[in-house]
DNA sequence: GCGCCTTGTGTGACCGGTCACATTCATGCC
DNA sequence: GGCATGAATGTGACCGGTCACACAAGGCGC
């Protein structure tokens, strides 16, 4: 304990050496616990150690080694459900290991203000963690420098599971494939889907899920309706369902979608489940208050940010090995919005 | 630009002093934009930068000069919708600055964790912003070392508004004040109040503005109900307060709570507006796109986190200078959920 | 008794910047 | 012409750690 009250700079190892009268070096050697330091020189010096109060610098750590253990998050939203918690579940995995997390958000899918905050992600040293969901965290990906460690938080492996590209991500398909049949299995003619944005210009994991769904069905495919992220986008995506008499189930690509089509429902005068069922996507926290309840798939968000940062501390320090991405299974949580269609003709 | 291909190591200043034919102290005067530099000679160095793909070291930066460029924010939740508003907020202005930004998250408000997360932060370097919402928030700030340049963003100033603490904060009993009077306005004979979390010992603001209104009024005060963060606190709180015929109107400490609330009446078969009124606090995304869509108080998050980033930065670079924050005033945005009292007998 | 390996410790250079001070040269002024 | 002055630039030390290497002392084999 520091009881000498008034220490302007904190104590380096200069001065926890001079107060335990060995060298710097024997003392770099305590912190990191080398082997060959006589048993009573270690004890003397981390009494020093005690008394000054002495904490490594990070700072200087990270110029004279290299190594800096830092993560920064680079995503394009940090409010939303998913995103929020990939970036809590790469926290807690990085408190444990003792990193420091920074993050960068992504305010424009523009290519110069994408590399531009890549630039910055890269200069604060450390790893980095692309939440690649959609086209600004793509672009991202695409522009970190070959020589950054670098882990992908992504919606569907570009190459084929089990490539050992750095990324990870939950098996949004298979998820998309069981609530459509959930649906389908409640006597739905067939299922309308209102998307999130696409991360790129390639058919989303979700759209494939739901489309395989159908196709093993044989139901009739409609064209996806396309939403943006939050509430407001899923209404307006949805009145067109509303109108539409025909339409008697709708899978969203994420709870607050769901929302806001449920919204939409309501104000058309649909009921749910009774005229028109919802399904959502994510299990957000709000989804099982709602009335009616939300039916939807939940999806380990903070299990993914935890894995997605496990992985980079593999590639940043050798001793801790890559263990293989666990893909976690995506679970049907089957609620109040679901049920059978109003007539069964 | 670089063109010579495989740079392994980033360009220093040495590198360039040299490529330019000048000391390694000239380029630095020019990455700091000193005046004395003579035109032709600027030039050279500038071509030479570029040339290279010299980015300045943001680590030996911080150790030479001590000055960081780096904000942590310390917070218990990132996840709740005030709070990842208010890192929202903080990112935005450090972004536009060019600071970085890092995260601490205080899972347990158990003294020495909370010491522990600090010391973590101040190990990062740079400055601090403590979200003191709750006991964990209000633990860290009081446990940061005096000597770290801090910005506390609480529930209310400790000491009356001018006193010239590095805090900042919404004016939360005037917007409990205002919703309550909106509610008493309709007609109830008392509004019900179920609380978030108190950050400390003493009563929170919300509950004093509430409070405030009904003495006003001269309506009976209920007790406060204790809640938690979440809608499933909301609903656990309030379902004693759905059984009470003589409920008529409930505020809520946070939408989320009121979401739960909704719930709960929903289950005991009272409905709203028409039996009972709710209101919730905050205006999240989502209540407006509730059945019924929920009244609230817009509080002004991101601003805040701004607020306190500006706050920060003239604490540390002596040449901003520490303007006020500027409290802004929360508005009272009214929709389906409340409304007159069932029998105005 | 000599060489050799092991254990414990110290020295100097280095990471990539900044800072304080020294140096050079062209001016302006008396 | 001599000298103070300021502009333009260079030198060495330093921030707080790490790394590579040197070195002394003790134990062991022959």
């Amino acid at each position: 304990m520091n009881v000498t009250g008034h220490t302007r700079r904190p104590a380096s190892i200069r001065d926890v050496a001079t107060a335990a009268g060995v060298s710097y070096q024997t003392v770099s050697r305590v912190i990191n616990g080398h082997p060959s330091v006589k048993q009573t020189t270690r004890e003397r010096v981390l009494a020093a150690i005690d008394e000054l109060g002495f904490r490594r610098n990070a700072t200087a750590l990270a110029l004279a080694s290299g190594r800096s253990r830092a993560v920064t998050v680079l995503t394009a939203n940090t409010t939303h459900y998913g995103y929020a918690s990939i970036l809590q579940g790469v926290e807690e995995a990085a408190r444990a290991a003792s990193y420091a997390v920074g993050i960068g958000v992504l305010e424009s899918a523009d290519e110069a203000a994408v590399a531009a905050e890549v630039q910055r992600a890269a200069d604060a040293g450390g790893g980095l963690i692309v939440i690649a969901y959609d086209p600004a965290g793509v672009g991202a990906l695409a522009a970190v420098p070959a020589e950054l460690p670098v882990v992908g938080v992504v919606e569907t492996p570009a190459s084929p599971p089990g490539g050992d590209r750095p990324w990870v991500w939950t098996d949004d398909r298979e998820a998309a494939y069981e609530v459509t049949r959930h649906l389908l299995s409640l006597g739905h003619e067939t299922v309308h889907y209102v998307a999130i944005p696409s991360s790129t210009r390639r058919t989303s994991a979700r759209t494939t899920g739901w489309r395989q769904a159908l196709k093993e069905a044989g139901a009739p495919e409609p064209r996806p309706v396309q939403g943006s992220w939050g509430p407001a986008g899923g209404h307006a995506a949805s009145v067109g369902l509303a109108a539409d008499p025909s339409v008697t189930a709708i899978l969203c690509g994420n709870d607050d979608l769901a929302l806001g089509v449920l919204r939409a429902l309501h104000e058309a005068g649909r009921s749910v489940p009774g005229e028109v069922s919802v399904a959502g996507f994510d299990d957000a926290p709000h989804s099982a208050y709602l009335t009616p309840a939300l039916t939807t798939v939940r999806l380990d968000f903070t299990g993914l940010g935890r894995s997605a940062f496990a992985l980079l501390h593999g590639l940043m320090e050798e001793s801790a090995q890559i263990a293989p991405h666990p893909v976690s299974v995506p679970e049907l949580v089957v609620r109040e919005s679901s049920g059978p269609p109003p007539s069964r003709a």
